[in-house]
DNA sequence: TTGTAGGCGTTATCAT
DNA sequence: ATGATAACGCCTACAA
């Protein structure tokens, strides 16, 4: 493996004049840069990351810890922000949590077994009041709910807007039965409570009244079969529907497979929306309409705003800048679960 | 951040002797140990990976080269590696191949950007012409198809074997006209061809016909939406159906999907069987039998020999050791989808 | 059983 | 605009 050292001696001048080349340090004649750029390529030469690491005291590698890459609206983070890092010339260490506290503690306490420069967490287990656990002395941005320190940046999205969103579709549709899947007993600030908070807004707007009759539990999970079970639930109640607002994609196919199997037709009887547009909506019968949360825009914006804090910290002494909090943009993306507009 | 020479300090031994305790030398008095630990614990000192990497010459982490994670199979072999890594003491670095052939050869050509010590490689574009691109110069174990050289190292699975199983047990159950999902005009030596092997054989075995009506093609890739569409041509052709076979198990839900629409019963009028056993397959109504292709297994053998193959580089000089092969145990996981055991 | 010296490949400092 | 030299923090010889 050739090192700096055999690209100088055959380029004829010093090792540290290859480093300035490198790293694109302005001031140098034109005909050395050619002579060791020649020099590289002839040896192919690449850089010794390690090395600069040592030197440089980075890595260039983020941390992300997030649940779960087998559940699809996480697997297709990842591979946003994957690509939101390659963007940005960093690495991606990935630290299932397993959707556990224990998890996110250990993915906090020691993120990358200190290979990494900063870290990007998705929490979903611990509680608001583990919010303090949060100040940790590397850089950290958190994906998704917004219900932990004002002291920490965040980059997350329009969880209320995009539920009420959804069912003002369906109330513009004329649907006025509308049950809501994914309720949890145990609710905190999470998503569950927010989405649904954006459901009940919609109805309110319209001087309509919420109905629990309509609510569709799903405790154990926003997995399909909850969805199944949800859904079979209200329709075993003999309660009349005309629209599903689903917290997830999962819960929705659940619910339109419960509704098809009992002869129900989507969208003509019975009206469904989704929320993550996970890759998956596209190929339910019929394709699902679901609420695009803006996973890409969170993905690039948090990988930036990471980058940022890790140059940051080179920069500035011990002064910490106003922690951001950014809310992606989200919009509905009809298919045909609803029906077409007129 | 303290360092070994500040341990050393505190401790009143060398920095040697530190090093020592932390790579557990086994010739230390046990006070010195003890003098050691308790300064290693009092300043919160940890070891500085990356100067431990610069002078080693590993870094400790491996590469990962899939596809997509968000693709449920992929998203769930990801979790899977992760878990068999952390096992080893090992980190891994994700590198998206996004199913295309300059993504796979961009990773084989510099994984990691050359902070990995080896390479997990699951091809999914690669032709068998490329199987010279395979023979590089750092440790390298490929995940999936054994259509490549053999003189690199496959962790694999019995596709052929698991498609034969999997047709047997409708045909145990009595069924006669099976169809099969997942087929592609253009097969190579891919999983499609390797699966297709396995119906078939399972047929011929019992001296049955292979019947070309019975074929559900899904040349634009093996999604739940094609699963559907393959399914509807056969019955829109009306061809007689009691079972079906899915090369995987997104198909195997299409499929499902479309049945129970048109009002046929599962398992009753007609069984069908998957293959992977991805999540989700426990949660589609019926539950979904289908093939555990042994995901786990193909993970921990697949990281361990990696780490083998990493440490013995060092060993060793020069002489490659012969390639393994390894085909993990499958078996089949019965659930509704298919008719209860007699 | 423990200590000393030196180097892994790069970048920062300070000259020139 | 370029060069010499000293770190970065750890580990391996070798010595004691």
């Amino acid at each position: 493996m050739a090192t700096m050292v055999d690209v100088a001696a055959l380029a004829g001048v010093s090792v540290k004049t290859v480093s300035n080349v490198l790293n694109g340090y302005p001031y140098i004649r034109d005909t050395t840069r050619d002579r060791v750029l020649a020099a590289i390529d002839e040896l192919g030469y690449q850089v010794n990351v390690t090395a600069r690491s040592l030197r440089s005291g980075r890595t260039g590698m983020i941390g992300l810890a997030v649940p779960e890459l087998g559940q699809p609206y996480f697997g297709e983070l990842a591979d946003d922000i994957l690509a939101a890092a390659r963007e940005q010339d960093v690495q991606v260490l990935i630290e299932p949590t397993g959707f556990t506290r224990e998890g996110e503690l250990a993915a906090l306490r020691e993120p990358g077994r200190g290979l990494i420069d900063g870290l990007l967490f998705s929490p979903a287990a611990l509680e608001q009041t583990d919010a303090s656990l949060l100040e940790v002395d590397y850089p950290l941005v958190l994906l998704g709910e917004q219900m932990f320190s004002p002291r920490v940046d965040h980059v997350t999205m329009r969880n209320t807007e995009g539920a009420r969103a959804a069912t003002d579709l369906l109330l513009d549709h004329g649907r006025r039965r509308i049950a809501v899947i994914g309720m949890l007993h145990a609710q905190g600030a999470g998503s569950a409570a927010l989405r649904y908070a954006g459901y009940r807004q919609a109805l309110e707007n319209r001087g309509l009244a919420v109905d629990p009759a309509l609510f569709g539990w799903a405790d154990d999970g926003w997995h399909r079969g909850n969805g199944a079970l949800a859904m079979a639930a209200i329709l075993d109640a003999g309660v009349d529907v005309d629209g599903v607002v689903a917290f997830n994609d999962a819960l929705a196919m659940g619910a339109m497979f419960e509704l098809q199997v009992r002869g129900r037709r989507i969208p003509e009887d019975v009206a469904v929306i989704g929320f993550d547009d996970i890759e998956d909506a596209r190929y339910t019968v019929p394709s699902l309409t679901t609420v695009d949360p803006g996973r890409r825009e969170i993905a690039r914006v948090a990988v930036e705003l990471l980058c940022r804090r890790v140059r940051e910290r080179g920069d500035r002494d011990g002064v910490r800048p106003e922690a951001v909090l950014h809310l992606a943009d989200m919009r509905i993306v009809e298919r045909g679960s609803t029906p077409a507009r007129a």
